[in-house]
DNA sequence: GAGGTCATTGTGAGCGCTAACAATTCATGG
DNA sequence: CCATGAATTGTTAGCGCTCACAATGACCTC
């Protein structure tokens, strides 16, 4: 670090220092087995003072790998994507990538189309998308590009290969472990329609109150956000005393809108209606009365989808048939027991 | 795209379909106006069929430009560092930029370091380091970089170049609407000691308070999360009745907590105690009762951020000097004006 | 019609690194 | 004491692009 010439150093500068090749400082910075100890240290001592660090672009141009990865996520602070974004980069640079990111306001074709080629442009070996709505996997789908591209959030409609969290199983968790708990029925608060895991959901909570021989209500549906949870809250509201004793909302948001329109609506929760949410983000803990809802461990995610990436740009895996699935759990909290044991009834059927 | 060869194509390819020389197709490129409209498209024809993209580590290494930036975030899922996060790439990529991004568990002098370091090693120009907490100022004070560091969310500590929003105003504003409501003092729920922002916050409450005449109450620390200020709202609802009639919470979250405890213990929102927050995040508008909070323009945060760190690559700003602050906004819900118009009482003083 | 100007295009030399191969050193055994 | 091969080091040629400069040709002007 003592030198401060107007270009930082290159590798034929360290070598001059070292009274070396250039070649045998890439060997040393390589890891290479076969060079002597005096020589490596010899080489280890001029990098550090000369405070060498080797040229990114010239070792990706003679490599042709730049070791980077890049992400596409939906500019949004909910908390899965902005979980499973952090959870990407933690794996990748586990893997020594370096993650470029790019968010896009709405998942089109067009938008989508212009993610991927700036990072293309930027060098990158491959892609994870965050695509939640159903639009962008066919988008995905569509979009050819040179390197590998892997979903996240896409649910079971992948065409393309994904890792993702078992939507249809955390569904069933929550829908039986309402049953479980005696409700003779559960209606469901649906995300949007055009989001995949939505959809999964919303097939996970029908499929098990069909295999409970209860016939389901018709879903409503949200936005995901609080005030689209208050709106079908005050609907729901007005079922109560006809049937509606248990709600299943597809995220821990509207869960709080729901919440608060019950609250508001003189609705006790759980006493007259039991309300299970999803994804647990920290305030849901905090929710009056505290929710029940299902876990997502995105770090998983994160692990396994960086995974499958790499797999496919080493060419180890066949492309569009890698589907991994990672499973959720359940968290019981008040807002369907208020005490400290459930009911035990048996489910109907 | 109709060509599939091993390797992608290269400019000397394009060249030759083309029947120009690798620069024309460089010229064409890179939009130089000494072209002929002819040769022009004929080129771009070339382009089309092979699919053409230029290769990146060629271009950085020949312009020693890798038109990347680095960002450094906190491992987080907060609503102001995730949204600074989204608008920071937005405002780098309408500069042609790409963004790649570390995120951090904690931000000490190893891990900023380490970093940073990664960061390097992918090339960045310049990095963003959304560093909230004041142990990262003054870390990054430390950490000398070949390339520019500019911090987020420094608060007023910055011994870097900052772009921040104005938290002492925005205390100001939260404690000053308070009074004016007719409070005679008013509570603050503080967020963790070692954060700068909060550490402002406390600031502007407590110049607000003396300017007003009025001794400041000691304030309570939370660490931002819900659990830490339904734990101080316990604390606080036993000072009703005492002279506790108002509070400014340092964040909405935080603030959850409060508003609970508070209605647990029987204390009503706003009738008993008024509650302000800080940060609007879009839950806030469905807290029960909707809470009054101050929002921060993260879009502006990060669009005048990147301008900075730009300016600082191409050396047109004196480093160091560089300081930037943006205004919060007030919002104004019903967590203290329970009905459709302030009070009105003249504050006291 | 010679000389000059301008627009347009081409040529050659790197940018800093790695990969392949060539050269050297060194220990070892016959 | 030299041949033999392994260990170690050096040499050369690109990777695909941009920059500086050279070359070409069209079009004027006097």
């Amino acid at each position: 670090m003592t030198h401060s010439p107007l270009r930082p150093p290159t590798m034929a500068d360290v070598a001059r220092l070292a009274g070396v090749s250039h070649q045998t400082v890439s060997r040393v910075l390589g890891d290479h087995p076969n060079v002597r100890d005096e020589t490596r240290a010899k080489v280890q001592r001029a990098i550090e003072e000369m405070g060498y660090r080797r040229n990114s672009s010239a070792r990706a141009l003679a490599t042709r790998r730049t070791r980077t990865l890049g992400v596409v996520a939906s500019n949004t602070t909910l908390y899965g994507p902005a979980s499973t974004l952090f959870a990407l980069e933690e794996a990748a640079r586990a893997e020594g990538y370096l993650v470029s990111t790019v968010s896009v306001r709405k998942l089109t074709v067009e938008t989508l189309s212009e993610a991927l080629d700036h990072l293309s442009d930027g060098g990158v070996e491959g892609v994870i998308a965050i695509a939640p709505q159903r639009s962008a996997v066919e988008a995905l789908a569509e979009l050819r590009r040179p390197f590998p591209v892997v979903a996240v959030g896409t649910g079971s409609a992948s065409t393309v290969p994904s890792a993702n969290v078992d939507q249809h199983l955390g569904a069933r968790l929550a829908t039986g472990h309402l049953l479980a708990a005696g409700h003779r029925t559960v209606w469901h608060l649906a995300g949007p329609e055009d989001w995949q895991e939505a959809a999964d959901r919303v097939a996970g909570w029908r499929a098990t109150l069909e295999e409970a021989g209860v016939e389901p209500p018709m879903p409503l549906r949200g936005d995901w956000s609080p005030l689209s949870g208050y709106r079908a809250g005050q609907e729901l509201a007005g079922w109560v005393g006809r049937g509606l004793t248990a709600v299943f909302v597809a995220n821990d948001q509207m869960a709080l809108g729901v919440l608060r329109a019950l609250r508001e609506a003189g609705v006790r929760t759980p006493q007259d209606v039991a309300v299970v949410g999803y994804d647990d983000i920290p305030e849901s803990e905090f929710f009056a009365p505290p929710l029940t809802t299902v876990r997502q461990d995105f770090s998983t995610v994160g692990q396994r989808s960086i995974a499958l990436l790499l797999d496919l740009i080493e060419g180890r895996t066949p492309s569009g048939t890698a589907q991994i699935a990672i499973e959720p759990q359940l968290v019981v909290r008040a807002s369907t027991y208020p005490y400290a044991s459930p009911p035990g009834t048996a489910p109907p059927g």
